[in-house]
RNA sequence: CGAGGCGUAGCGCAGUUGGUAGCGCGCGUGGUUUGGGACCAUGAGGUCGCAGGUUCGAUCCCUGUCGCCUCGACCA
């Protein structure tokens, strides 16, 4: 990327969001874009760190077994008032719907309806089963109250997931499977999140855990014990049967060494059971050639809330600057390395324009500043607003066929010959 | 929906005890600069959220309304 050509908003930052600075940050920089309460746009850099972390996410869930599909996120009312929540989301006020001379129209919040209206069409066989669909998908709520910009929005990037089973052993595992997969899906991006005993509330069903991480910015208040990693929300102690429920489901009975802590809530897993498959005719025929309800889980992972807690989590806090822009983790950052040229040089703007090339046709993705008329500190501190990981400078100190490469991160410096830049990155 | 706060240039903010507006950053032009947030000069950019009311005159006062933020309630 020409970063002439990127529209970086105005990068001297100014007054930031103590509360959340790094989408603080995003938002002055024009990386972000508000049209509303809770709706944003995505500049090139966000948007391609959100794409890397759905590919995480896509990759990670095939290896598990499971099944992408997409499924639209404008539906007919008809499927929501045949499966009877119709009245409630719309009651709630959750759901937002749309008129047309074609009838009405629900822009959807979940996708349990849509899922078992596709599931029922394919799993009709016990043979057919276990099975576990899942989507990256745009989640519509009209949340009555928004907050933290991307973290609680009212049109946001989700995975949801949803298993299908034969039997509620079948179920426990496909549950089991699908939470191994979301641990490995947090400990690739690189975020420290924990799973805990959730409530399962409206949901219904039996075992429900958060996955969450540890964060001040976070809505949620949890009891943890970071020595046996224990932990529970701490709205599951307003229900009268939790010591119950904590015991017969999770196998927890002292919970008196947790300290409370806040957390953001980045992912959520249900055991449905049947009542779902109950409620909107989700029937395979068994051995005995009986329609049998599915046992059915539900899982997911809010995408725009995982890139706001990645930009939170890895802000840079500069001594003299205060927060002045982010590291991003080598797997997920977009573009490895910024190149930074004396632009008036001529002979260090042509080294540097064919570094660009002959890293980009080697498929390594990086950026050129090649914007005039800026000094090269300037330039310097914006590849940390964008967040690269990896800087180099061409310009009067730099000789012959060497370069220094710098991480943004440790400061660390490197000199290399300019003919092994590629492997250097590969 | 309850409580509080804020709407003035792309971003961040001043200001006018009522006489139609400024600053910093960013943007255009000319020049001097260039290894950690350059500087000088010069320009462009605003019906001061919107609508009523009071007034000779409202961005400022009053009323209403819309939008945004925070706390609460809520959150498959």
């Amino acid at each position: 990327m020409r970063l002439s050509q990127a529209g970086m908003g105005t990068t001297k930052l100014n007054n930031i969001d103590e509360m959340y600075p790094g989408q603080s940050i995003l938002l002055q920089t024009g990386q972000l874009v508000q049209y509303g309460a809770g709706i944003f746009g995505y500049g090139n850099v966000p948007l391609l760190v959100r794409r890397k972390i759905e590919t995480i996410i896509q990759e990670t869930l095939n290896k598990y077994g499971c099944i992408e599909v997409l499924l639209p996120t404008l539906q007919p009312d008809t499927i929501w008032k045949s499966s009877g929540r119709y009245e409630h989301y719309i009651n709630e006020g959750v759901m937002l719907i749309t008129e047309s001379n074609k009838g009405t129209f629900c822009l959807a919040p979940t996708a349990e309806e849509a899922v078992v209206e596709f599931a029922r069409e394919k799993l009709k066989s016990y043979k057919n089963l276990p099975a576990t669909y899942y989507q990256i998908g745009e989640k519509v709520r009209n949340e009555i109250r928004t907050r933290g910009y991307l973290l609680r929005g009212k049109t946001f990037p989700m995975l949801d997931a949803y298993s299908f089973d034969a039997d509620e052993s079948g179920m426990i595992n496909s549950y089991e499977n699908v939470k191994q997969a979301f641990l490995e899906i947090f400990e690739k991006i690189g975020l420290p999140v924990i799973p805990i005993v959730a409530d399962n509330g409206a949901m219904g069903g039996k075992k429900s855990e958060e996955f969450m991480m540890i964060s001040e910015q976070g809505e949620d208040k949890i009891l943890y014990d970071e020595n046996t990693g224990i932990g529970l929300n701490t709205e599951i102690l307003e229900r009268e049967d939790y010591k119950e429920y904590l015991k017969d489901e999770y196998g927890i009975e002292d919970i008196s060494n947790l300290k409370e802590i806040r957390t953001m809530e980045l992912g959520h897993i249900f055991q449905l059971g049947t009542r779902y498959s109950e409620m909107m005719n989700g029937k395979y025929i068994n051995q005995e050639g009986k329609e049998t309800p599915y046992y059915m889980g539900c899982y997911g992972i809010g995408v725009s809330r995982t890139v706001a807690a990645l930009y939170e989590y890895c802000l840079l806090n500069d001594e003299k600057w205060g927060p002045s822009g982010f590291v991003l983790p080598n797997n997920i950052a977009p573009y490895k390395v910024q190149i930074v040229p004396k632009v008036e040089n001529e002979e260090k703007l042509e080294l540097a324009n064919n570094i660009y090339s002959n890293l980009k046709k080697n498929g390594i993705e990086c950026i050129i500043d090649d914007r005039e008329g800026l000094t090269i500190g300037s330039k310097i501190k914006d590849c940390k607003i964008l967040g690269t990981p990896y800087l180099i400078v061409i310009g009067d100190k730099q000789e012959g066929d060497t370069i220094t490469i710098e991480s943004t991160k440790t400061g660390e410096k490197q000199e290399i010959k300019t003919d092994q830049l590629v492997n250097y990155f590969k």
